[in-house]
DNA sequence: CTGTTAGCGCGTTCAC
DNA sequence: GTGAACGCGCTAACAG
């Protein structure tokens, strides 16, 4: 049974204002067909009465709903926390609301979620970075508006962090550091960027034969990091490269904690530059993605959609490399 | 102009099973009343079709939406974060959807938002740590169902941290450790946990005439703490508690820079225990804000509430100090 | 320029 | 047990 609060509707104003029910329509949507003291006077009624239209009435009619679905696979991840609070606050500002879910890391949960939420919203913006490509693709194909947060998919608006080139950037400054035996922990396997890093590993291998460069499966989070500290050590690495900085963090702690000093014994670099990688000792080196700009940049794109205007062109951002004090010379 | 998407309604599954609009309406909601055998056929009908209920209609005629509202100050700070995954992932597992808004930590904001958000809603669950008491219980009487977060206003449900009691055994460490020179950090004023932890504090020094116990206005992150550090070393106190986990990290990182030893010349005491407290140099001792928990709480209330129950009682938790590495005996 | 009318897609009384 | 009809609150055609 329906609570049905008593609120009031387009016809109280109506009432108030002596108009009918259009004319209110009209006047509160700002058509400009309406006589300029009639509008005043109903925009006047319906202040007084502290009138807003019901949105699921207007959803109803109109189609649009005002707001847009955000999936993330965990609001733990400081990299989608920031998107989602630069999206968020960009959406704000263009009255758009944003429903989120999170869909605990798992790609089920992400297509279900992006399929769902999509019936309540008017676009999803989708960050799905463990989705298979085909999946994404069919996915992609049966939902729109769509905007993709580090991926890419055929004739879909995406923006996204250039792993690649970063990863590429920060291999360079090593090697010119001196460094010859680097580990790279490279994550769960089948993430998109993941591959965007194999790819510029290989790369790196193939122009430097002398370098040995290994790479070490691992987690996302600090306790994999963590978990993998015996297994760089051992490895006679003299660098290592984490998948992101919440590894290089669990990993930096646990070396320490073993009596390993960073830089000296061992350099240790980040990636994505989250709020804290500021604070360890040492400060990390580490590929500063710009999460909150890929926030606003998706809503951009996405407003675009949803005007029917062609949205901006896919937007590729390369992550600077912000040196700071866990990378140095390897020990000679 | 509405685009109207050329998706499967009602009436094209009561076409397909043979069946009245109102029978599959029926079916699908589990309605006992329809024949076991009709009520297989729709349901074979509706997945067929691929069908789900438009849910603006739907809303429209029942009044409800699954869907709640969460207002924040502002989803770059981690307890705030981890009140909406614990939150967000407890609503989930009941279907239901989360709008989010971060006010940017304007309490202007937060009550408009608060408002705005109801009306698309079932329900709101407000984190507003700095709006003035007589504002909450004005906005709290003008908003149901209403969860509150780390606030109470009477006879609304809500969920909250004891800070003062979490700050009183701070300060008793600290006393018993040996310190008589402390400062307190004392965030922005006019936060609720504020004037919980004046209160603390005000108890301490009437209970500890000998014990220079003095309080330093301060923002709310790294950077406020990074910026009151001269003011903390000039104080001449030993210990220094921070309003939260952002202001100690900031303190710490910038006492270090200058030399400063900790816990060796000062002790640092933070409060949350955000996730990378563990992570600091040396590992920060706090107070474990159970965030997550609270979140989960949060929904908890709120789902009685939806469903006219008597919500459970407004839960206190009090957060447990975690003594970790930034605290120890004052110098000699 | 304004009022009347017809849906938007669904849940839910009412009769049958 | 099932179907027809109404109405949720609003916007957009259509007259006037």
């Amino acid at each position: 049974m329906a609570r049905r609060p008593a609120v009031v509707t387009i016809a109280d104003v109506a009432a108030r204002a002596g108009v009918s029910l259009s004319t209110v329509s009209r006047a509160l949507n700002g058509n400009p067909t309406v006589d300029p003291a009639l509008a005043e006077r109903v925009r006047a009624a319906a202040a007084e009465l502290d009138y807003t239209a019901n949105p699921w009435a207007r959803s109803l009619v109109s189609g649009r709903t005002q707001t847009i679905a955000v999936v993330v696979p965990d609001l733990a991840n400081p990299t989608f926390q920031t998107i989602l609070r630069g999206l968020g606050r960009a959406a704000a500002a263009d009255d758009f609301h944003v429903l989120v879910s999170d869909s605990a890391e798992s790609v089920d949960a992400e297509r279900t979620l992006a399929t769902t939420t999509r019936r309540r919203t008017d676009g999803v913006i989708l960050c799905a970075p463990r989705m298979p490509q085909p999946d994404l693709d069919a996915l992609a194909a049966t939902l729109t508006p769509l905007v993709l947060v580090n991926r890419t998919s055929p004739d879909v608006a995406s923006v996204r962090a250039d792993y690649g080139a970063a990863l590429r950037a920060q291999l360079d400054d090593l090697h010119r550091l001196g460094h010859r035996r680097i580990l790279h922990l490279s994550g769960a396997p089948g993430s998109a960027s993941g591959a965007q890093r194999a790819k510029a590993l290989d790369a790196f291998t193939a122009a430097h034969p002398e370098v040995d460069l290994r790479r070490l499966p691992c987690g996302v989070d600090a306790d994999a990091g963590a978990a993998a500290a015996d297994a760089v050590l051992d490895s006679g690495a003299t660098a290592a490269l984490a998948f992101n900085d919440l590894v290089a963090v669990g990993l930096l702690d646990a070396v320490r904690r073993r009596g390993c000093r960073v830089p000296d014994d061992l350099s240790i670099v980040g990636f994505d530059d989250i709020p804290f990688a500021r604070f360890t000792t040492p400060a990390l080196t580490t590929a500063a993605v710009p999460a909150e700009e890929l926030g606003r940049a998706a809503w951009v794109r996405m407003r675009a959609l949803l005007s029917g205007e062609a949205p901006p062109p896919s937007l590729t951002l390369v992550p600077e490399t912000v040196v700071r004090a866990t990378t140095g010379p390897p020990p000679s």
